[in-house]
DNA sequence: TTTGTTGT
């Protein structure tokens, strides 16, 4: 009897906890159900059983957790918390010609050793082609980590535009073309987002590709930042913060 | 590289 005690004591606890990591993540706004909601140290994500990518990462940083850091595991690892049918594996993507890119990128998701190890879960990688994960994609993630030092704290929302004629690599994970970022500053309540074509793209080409948070909704169906007041979110989402 | 990967 104690042990059954301590077990459902066990179990309630590690599910409190695991909700009250995703509420860190998303308290600004769940983007939308997907198929199932992943809840990580360092990153909320949003599922996709086709496609086997995530549609959506949220992410909230600080100056702090960017400035802190563990060395990159590279141990790249199937998730287990997904049904089998739908996880992507390494397998995927071997021999594809494309990397298994970041969705949340390790280097920001440095500031524990499990918050990195996660990172590495494949339920947090997409194909994405050599040139725009290591350049592009890349270099607005520096960005973001620069843009945490200044103002602080952030809330990061990244993930693929599908537009329904995708192909795939390996058992079926859909290659993105395009992909998205936005990006909260919370205390001034400003906002700004990035479409990016999956190509190869350098850091210099980054301010081409600054749009409104509305532009991306509307190409992705989702819904960000809902928790904000309706009229701060409206205001918001229609204009570019003047950041870069 | 306080980063991002693949292939041997």
């Amino acid at each position: 009897m104690k042990h059954l005690l301590f077990a459902i004591l066990s179990l309630s606890l590690s599910i409190s906890a695991s909700a009250a990591i995703c509420n860190q993540h998303l308290v600004k706004g769940t983007p939308n159900n997907s198929d199932q909601i992943l809840c990580r140290d360092g990153y909320a994500a949003g599922y996709n059983y086709q496609n086997k990518v995530s549609n959506w990462v949220a992410y909230h940083i600080t100056k702090e957790s960017v400035n802190a850091f563990y060395k990159r595991s590279n141990s790249f690892r199937t998730d287990k918390d997904l049904p089998p049918a739908f996880r992507a594996t390494s397998s995927d993507y071997s021999k594809s010609g494309y990397d298994r890119g970041h969705l949340a990128p390790s280097g920001t998701m440095d500031f524990s050793q499990v918050a990195m190890q996660q990172s590495f879960l494949m339920s947090n990688m997409a194909p994405q082609l050599p040139g725009f994960n290591r350049g592009g994609w890349k270099g607005l993630e520096e960005k973001v980590r620069e843009w945490a030092n200044t103002y602080n704290e952030l809330y990061v929302v990244s993930g693929p535009i599908w537009d329904g004629n995708e192909t795939y690599i390996g058992n079926g994970v859909y290659i993105p073309h395009r992909f998205y970022k936005v990006i909260l500053d919370p205390t001034a309540n400003d906002a700004i987002a990035f479409i990016l074509p999956h190509r190869k793209i350098s850091s210099s080409e980054l301010p081409s590709f600054i749009t409104t948070v509305d532009e991306v909704e509307q190409v992705t169906q989702l819904d960000f930042f809902s928790a904000l007041p309706d009229s701060v979110e409206n205001d918001i989402e229609a204009q570019t913060w003047n950041m870069w």
